[in-house]
Order: C-alpha cells, then sequence, then structure tokens
DNA sequence: CGATTTGTTGATCTTACTCAATAATCGTGG
DNA sequence: CCACGATTATTGAGTAAGATCAACAAATCG
C-alpha cells in the first residue's frame, strides 16, 4: 500500500472525493472540508445553476449528471465555454471578479455539491493540504484551458472532435466509468460550439469517424471501436 | 485616500507591484513577501527562461521586456501559447504538474523575478491575504484564457487581431504606458501562431486596418489612430 | 555589407461554413 | 401508449474565409 488511489478514498459528503488529485488530502482532512460541503442540490434538465454577472459565492462540484457553461455574445448568440462531468469543479473563474463570468446549465438531471467559497479559502489557511490541493486545481484547469486553446486554433475539425471524444473518454475512465462506451450528456450544436465548429461539420465528422470504424455511433450513444486509431486522429502525444 | 492604487504602491523588490490586483496586500505584507523574491534576473532576446518538461520551482514575474510561452507539437511546429508583458506572471500552469507545460524564451531583453513557489506557498498559511491573492491571480488567468478560447473559436482573423491589439493596449495602459502608441514585442509569425492565423492573414489585417485608418503600423510601431473602431472590430462588449 | 530572417502582396486552392431539405428524436398532453 | 409539434441530427450543394504557394521587399544581424 503506497498510495491509496485518490478516487477510490471513501469519502462521507456529497463530492468530496470529486476535489481529490493525487497526493492530495487524508482522511480526517477530508472530514472537516466534508462539514462544510453543501449537500447534493438535484437540478433538472436545462434548469440554471447560475447566471452570468450573479454574486460568486460557491464552487459547485458536479457528483452526478452533467453541466455546462455558456456565455452570450454580442449579437446574442450562445458560446460553450465548458462542459462539467462527475467529479468536476465548476466556478474556477469566477474567484478573481466575485461574479460569475458565464452562465451554467444543467445538460441532464444532475446532482452538485455547493461548495462555499469563503469557507474554503478560510479553511485552506489551517489546512495546508487543501491550500496546496486549491492551487493545483486552479493550475490544472489553467493547463487544460490552455490545451483547448490549441486545439482550437490550430486543429482540423477531425481532430478537434477526436480529441473531444479522446477527452472526455478519459474524463468518464478517470471516474471507473467505461472509457468505451459513453452517452454524451450535451447535444451536437452544443460540441460544435463549443469546439468553434458549424454543427453540420460535426455531424459529418461523426458519420465519418464510423466509416472508418473508429465510433459507433447511435445518437447521444458513443462506442469507441478504435481507441489507438481515434488517438492518432486527434493526434494526441500520448 | 480611499483605496490606494494598487500598481503605484512603492513596493523595495523587483516586481512585487506586478502581482498585485486591487484590494490586495498591504506594505507590511509585501515586505514580507519582498524578502523571498529572487532579484531581476536579466534575459537577453531569444534566451530561454525554461524549457518544456524541465521541473517547476518558481514562477516568474516580467519586470521588463517581454516573453513568450510555446509548445512544440508532434510534427515540431511550434504553438504560441502566450505573451508576458511587464507585471505578467509566467508559469501558473505548471503547479500542478511540477514540471513546466511550455517552454518560455525572451522576445526582447527583459528582466524577470524569480518567485520560488514553495516560499509563496508557504508564507500564504500565513498572509491570508496573500493567499487571496494567488487565488485570484489563477482565477484571473482561468478567465482571460477562457476569452482567448472564445476569440479563437468563434471569431474571424479581423476580429482576432483587432482585439489582440485592444488587448495590447489595455495591458499597457494598466501599466501607465501609452495605451496608443507601443512597440509589438514578437513578430508577425508569433502574432498569427498565438491567434490560429496564417502569417499572411495577419499582415493582411494589418494592412487593411490601416487602410482604414484605425492603426498606423511601421514594423513593430503600432499606432492605434481609433481606439472606439478597433473595439468594434474587435467586437469587445466595452 | 551581404546573408538571413521577417514582412507584404498576389494567385490559387481547400476546409469548413452557409443554406436548404429531410429525417430522426424528444417531450408533452391526451 | 400514441400522436403531435418542436427540437435535434444528417446529408447535399454551393460559397467564402482563410490557408497555401510563390515571389519579392524590407528589416535585422553578424
Amino acid at each position: 500500500m503506497s498510495q491509496p488511489d485518490p478516487y477510490t478514498v471513501s469519502c462521507n459528503a456529497c463530492g468530496l472525493k470529486d476535489l481529490c488529485l493525487p497526493y492530495s488530502l487524508n482522511t480526517e482532512e477530508m472530514d472537516i472540508v466534508d462539514s462544510t460541503i453543501k449537500r447534493a442540490k438535484p437540478l433538472q434538465k436545462n434548469q440554471m445553476l447560475f447566471e452570468s454577472g450573479a454574486p460568486f459565492n460557491s464552487l459547485f462540484a458536479v457528483r452526478s449528471g452533467a453541466v455546462k457553461t455558456y456565455s452570450i455574445d454580442g449579437k446574442g448568440n450562445e458560446q460553450v465555454v465548458g462542459f462539467y462531468l462527475p467529479g468536476e469543479l465548476i466556478g474556477l473563474d469566477a474567484i478573481e471578479n466575485k461574479r460569475y463570468n458565464n452562465s451554467a446549465k444543467a445538460l441532464e438531471t444532475s446532482s452538485l455539491c455547493e461548495i462555499p467559497f469563503d469557507k474554503i479559502s478560510e479553511l485552506s489557511r489551517t489546512i495546508g493540504n487543501l491550500q496546496t490541493h486549491m492551487y493545483r486545481l486552479l493550475s490544472k484547469e489553467i493547463r487544460e484551458d490552455q490545451e483547448l486553446q490549441l486545439l482550437i486554433g490550430k486543429k482540423t475539425a477531425e481532430e478537434r472532435i477526436s480529441a473531444f471524444l479522446f477527452n472526455l473518454s478519459q474524463r468518464y475512465s478517470a471516474r471507473q466509468l467505461s472509457a468505451t462506451t459513453f452517452r454524451l450528456p450535451m447535444v451536437r450544436t452544443d460540441i460544435a460550439n463549443y469546439l468553434g465548429l458549424a454543427v453540420e461539420t460535426t455531424s459529418r465528422i461523426f458519420t465519418r469517424l464510423q466509416q472508418q470504424a473508429i465510433l459507433k455511433v447511435d445518437g447521444k450513444e458513443v462506442e469507441i471501436l478504435d481507441h489507438h486509431k481515434l488517438c492518432q486522429m486527434a493526434h494526441c502525444e500520448t
């Protein structure tokens, strides 16, 4: 027993394990943090979690379901900024502003934990590991956002879709869910929007990836038939 | 005297003021932090600050000059990730990994402050304001990265260049430099790369913006003739 | 001063967008 | 459960924005 798997460490309250990264909080520390987290807040499909511009008080951890964040541009167009799956943390971009910069909406029935930022901030003064933990979470988000920048700025439509699916697969698998078979929680429009593509392009590429026997797609159900080829398509380094 | 201007607060050591955001550290706290910051490290043009994959120990604040960060993709292409001007902080994406994810290179003769992350992290346990400060800096980076994602994913070449120049203008002006006349520290190729465009497109748009009397460009010297129009071009909300 | 890098402009080509039509799926109420 | 309308997905045809290729000009550097 060297390092415990951070995702299988049990926890008393909702979503705490969701905040874990390797080498993180110990059980005692988790208990303390646990007590500050407000329990699961269930959201129906299409219900708002918060609206852009609203005062920021809490981060939210997804326990189940899925959430998208988006903003509305000058011309009234929706711009999808991110998708959040179980175990992921929403609202890290709002700490500086003290306002949410985007709106957040449930893509399906979802349950969430509300984590009052003041309290986490306060606690992280005494629990050094928690502070380290928060720094890492924020840093990770920055790294991932930068990776997405490159994806959107430099890659073809095919590479973007492939990388997107590959990324989803990894995120599900990190939470002990199937890496090969899953249900897309978002509609095609959202995927296209997120990746800077037209819906039609997205649809065509789904079709093409199926023809190449890389995927099997049935509506929102996706099965990755050839992980290796998908990865090649995405030109990911792994 | 309500709130002191965070950028004009004097400080003993290099670059500390560069880390400031509104409502930040007081003088005493700054002195403490100051003492942990390693003094200016001068870099010649094209000198590396760090290489991608190197162990992360320090953040760097730009005191003067300019730095770009970039990675090299599978095909050996450079991918520009960010530009850092005086007062900006490099390396926030490396905290989680404990390795730099990108390489950083001076675009011109630059001086930097090295800020050992361990020490800042340690100090931020006792100086609550410093912790808050760090959270904000990280959060701000996330917000800005997300804005860039939208810029690159959803906007035309013209909008991207306009927004880029507008953004540079704002960053210079925030540091008491001219918002209308400045020298681009990076070559066209870097701008194009950063914005997900071809150099030729970038060049053509610089020309177009000049024809429309929005800019005056002479090599790297830029003069913004019509801030308002530039902003319209960028379709920025302000 | 010549060599190399960087910047500009033109012509052509390609990827992905737009528009349009149709099909499938979802959601709601009977 | 089915029928209905509304939303979402797919496919095709034509177009446009921006990439690529190529040539040359200007700036930078040793």
